[in-house]
DNA sequence: ATCGTCGATTTTTTT
DNA sequence: AATCGACGAT
């Protein structure tokens, strides 16, 4: 028996599998190919080097995975401990855990599925002092970068030079994907360049910060574990024993830092290092090869370059694309076939795809039928485009389908307004993932500050946010004297906190400052161990965080600022603090031996699609980015307009529209049995309206596929609906386009002023107070017209009422907001 | 130090 | 339309 120590636990051993090299493997259970087809089960059962599985959308990938991942420990090739799967979000890790758990039953535990971000936090909280960070580092997010880089700025008197936050912080966050670092960018610079040389300054500075605060940004996460490896080949080499597999998923997707970082992991040992592990009493049995040496790990990896939508991010095509160029030998699997979707949804988003050049050709197929025709709608304003939207979901869910198998995509976030003004409106259950999340309130920042601050003392940008909320006669002249001091004496801000007594500032002031100083300094009293845990190296003891957060609220005054305060919204504000004690609560409870680092880290690593409820009997509206790597049985792909999809800003960035067309591909994909095409004639853009021109995209769709509602080419400028030929040819070109193509889009150039054609659904929202109906009563909708009231239902605020209009049909109305009067 | 008003600026997508 | 920052009054 061959025992292999865990890493994660030098103090247990664990029983390895009974064979690990050559001979042959026990043939992997017939119920994990089961049920696949011919390609499908080569990628679960290929051994060797390096496996790329090109998987089109829907092909079975994620089955593919996690079987690939249950044959390998159930046919004793790996022990679970050995595998390190990287998922895209933490609900995919989640999901694939469970379906690995599902294959194989207790035996999953001990493998790693987690994001990028998760494993290397994981590691460098382990690893962290290593190269100088306190394991209790902060995890900065762009509005904590952006807040640094504003004040460096400033300071620097950097915008004179044309430097903005946003624009230093793109330019920082591509350099440190690409994995360069202040000094290697100070050796390239052009110091003739007055531009650059400010900007070699800047990143010093906010990189000098970071580190005084013992802070890393999202980007450092994955550079600095490749720098860890790099720099510690001692430490690399504990990991690069103990993952025998990685599986990386949405491979298209990685940059750079992250390509090197799986570079790193799937390095070899060399004897020698290996020799002297062995020294050290780490346990290599089992895993070494012929030479002595530990041999590279194995590497698996999915994608699917039509499905890359994260240039911006630093996504680099080039490393699926060059993957067997990178890994000499890799066998590379095809998947085609489509469990997911319609040929008809198929064929749109093969024709739709076809259209990019430079690329692999692959065509989704499906053996399961045509299906519905994909239908098409073109409003006349945001919230008609909306109201369509809200009709077809209606009448959806009145024909069976669950809110939840129906999600609304949108290219931006700004587009959820008119959707959720009409939801609101339709009564219609609905969740907007992502978007302005919980943790980015000002409210939840400032109780997180206070945990931060308390987790982690050098860091100043907790510090000073804290320092003045609530209010408490701390000014920014305050601020800056204790900023000073640290600086000259060499203190933290936290240490010039307690020392403020001798900064000669008022009495009312600097007994403010050392009274939170004292708060802090007990609550993380609170969370030392007692002496068993500390010398059981586990937790116990230590407040929950749960406990902590509500001591900090108290002492500091936030909640009852909050409480007290005569602004109707901090009362909503005070809902939303309670709101993440209760969150706290859930944490402690569900992980009893947790840290409060453990859960801030896991606060700032949540991703938007990591919110999905898939209990919750809502319909979702997520931006296209967000859908990835989702599926639903109804989507409604809303905003099909040029300078939406494809985006303005991505007409001057180089290959910008051919990402906006995968964008389009991704969401077309995402249905598998009813698919919606809408788009708005005119949308209002910083409160201006204008008029916008379907997207480029949709022309590229075979007529056929689609029905038509109502066609961009039926939507005539005085707000008709005219029947007119798709394809009807109009002399002259409108729009001012020869291409013949975009004919059957055309509207008459003659346009009639706005208003005219503005006369569909409004935005018109009104307070009804306590109008009370029922059913049998005529009302009139300011857009609707008149109808009969059919049914009443829900309570309070909430009364819905169905009603049957005469010729706009069976809508359901929020009483107390719709435009309705009583006849 | 705090509060209120005016004007500028904003929207791409996210771990 | 709405948020944010600068500036001036209290």
């Amino acid at each position: 028996m061959t025992l292999i120590l865990d890493p994660d636990d030098p103090a247990g051993w664990r029983e390895a599998p009974a064979t690990t090299s050559g001979g042959a493997h026990a043939a992997p259970g017939s119920h994990l190919t089961d049920g696949l087809n011919p390609e499908q089960r080569e990628a679960v059962e290929y051994r060797g080097q390096a496996l790329l599985i090109v998987a089109g959308a829907g092909s079975g990938k994620t089955r593919v995975l996690t079987h690939r991942i249950a044959s390998l420990i159930e046919s004793r090739e790996a022990w679970p401990s050995q595998i390190l799967a990287i998922t895209f979000t933490n609900k995919a890790a989640a999901e694939m855990r469970e379906r690995v758990e599902n294959l194989l039953g207790e035996a999953a535990s001990g493998m790693w599925i987690s994001t990028f971000h998760s494993a290397c936090v994981r590691i460098l909280r382990r690893e962290a002092e290593a190269i100088g960070l306190s394991s209790t580092f902060t995890i900065y997010d762009s509005a904590d970068q952006r807040t640094i880089l504003k004040r460096i700025i400033k300071e620097l008197d950097a915008d004179t030079l044309g430097f903005t936050p946003a624009s230093a912080q793109a330019k920082i966050s591509k350099l440190k994907n690409e994995l360069a670092d202040v000094e290697s960018y100070a050796r390239n610079a052009n110091t003739n360049d007055p531009q650059e040389v400010m900007f070699l300054e800047i990143f010093r500075q906010y990189t000098r910060r970071l580190r005084e605060a013992s802070a890393l940004d999202f980007d450092d996460l994955i550079s600095e574990t490749v720098y860890l490896f790099r720099a510690f080949p001692k430490v690399a080499s504990l990991y690069q024993r103990r993952f025998r597999h990685i599986l990386v998923d949405e491979y298209q997707d990685t940059n750079h830092a992250q390509y090197a970082l799986i570079r790193e992991f799937t390095q070899p040992v060399p004897r020698d290092r290996v020799v002297e592990m062995e020294q050290h009493g780490v346990n290599v049995r089992g895993v070494t090869d012929a030479a002595g040496g530990i041999p590279g790990a194995s590497l698996t990896v999915v994608g699917d370059s039509d499905q890359s939508i994260y240039a911006f991010r630093g996504a680099d095509i080039r490393n699926i694309v060059e993957f067997e160029r990178d890994f000499p030998g890799a066998k590379v699997v095809l998947l085609e076939q489509n469990y997911r979707s319609t040929q008809n949804i198929l064929s749109a988003a093969n024709a739709v795809i076809s259209n990019n050049f430079d690329r692999k050709e692959k065509k989704l197929w499906t053996a399961d039928g045509d299906g519905d025709q994909i239908v098409g709608y073109t409003g006349y304003t945001a919230h008609d485009e909306a109201q369509f939207v809200a009709d077809e979901i209606e009448s959806l869910h009145r024909a069976g389908v669950a809110y939840r198998d129906i999600a609304v995509f949108y290219r931006t976030n700004a587009q959820t307004r008119a959707l959720e003004e009409i939801f609101v409106r339709s009564a219609l259950p609905y969740r907007v993932v992502g978007g302005t999340k919980f943790y980015e309130r000002a409210e939840i920042k400032d109780a997180m500050a206070y945990l931060i601050a308390v987790a982690n003392p050098l860091d100043e940008l907790a510090l000073r946010r804290i320092l003045n909320t609530p209010k408490r006669g701390i000014g920014p002249a305050t601020e800056t004297a204790l900023a000073s001091f640290a600086e000259q004496n060499g203190l933290s801000f936290r240490q010039a906190m307690r020392a403020a007594d001798g900064l000669g500032l008022g009495p009312k002031v600097t007994s403010a400052i050392t009274t939170l100083a004292n708060v802090l300094d007990e609550a993380a009293a609170m969370l030392v161990p007692s002496a068993a845990g500390i010398a059981a190296g586990t937790n116990e003891g230590a407040s929950k965080v749960s406990d902590v957060l509500v001591f900090l609220l108290e002492r500091s005054g936030l909640i009852d600022a909050l409480r007290n305060s005569r602004d109707p919204q901090d009362e909503t504000r005070a809902e939303n603090v309670e709101e993440l004690v209760a969150q706290t609560r859930d944490f402690d409870r569900e992980n009893p031996q947790a840290t409060l680092v453990d859960f801030l880290t896991q606060v700032s690593l949540v991703a938007a699609a990591d919110e999905l409820d898939d209990a919750s009997g809502t319909v979702s509206l997520m931006t296209l980015h967000t859908a990835k790597g989702l599926e639903y049985h109804a989507v409604f792909l809303t905003g099909l307009e040029e300078g939406l999809l494809p985006h303005q800003m991505s007409a001057s960035e180089p290959g910008g529209p051919a990402e906006e067309r995968r964008l389009f591909y991704v969401g077309i994909t995402r249905a598998r049995k009813r698919l919606f095409l809408s788009l708005a004639m005119s949308r209002a853009q910083f409160g201006e309206v204008a008029v916008a021109m379907p997207s480029r995209y949709l022309q590229e769709i075979p007529e056929g596929l689609i029905d038509w509602r109502q066609s961009p080419g039926m939507a005539t400028s005085r707000g008709g609906t005219q029947p007119r030929a798709l394809n009807a040819r109009r002399p002259g070109g409108a729009w001012g386009t020869r291409d013949r193509d975009l004919e059957r889009f055309s509207v008459t150039k003659s346009a009639a002023p706005k208003a005219e054609w503005a006369n569909r659904v409004t935005g018109t929202v009104r307070d009804n107070g306590d109008l009370t109906l029922e059913a049998g009563d005529r009302i009139r909708h300011v857009d609707f017209g008149e109808g009969r009231v059919t049914q009443v239902t829900g309570e309070g605020t909430k009364r819905i009422a169905h009603v049957n209009f005469d010729t706009a049909g069976q809508k359901k109305l929020l009483i107390k907001i719709a435009p309705i009067e009583k006849l």
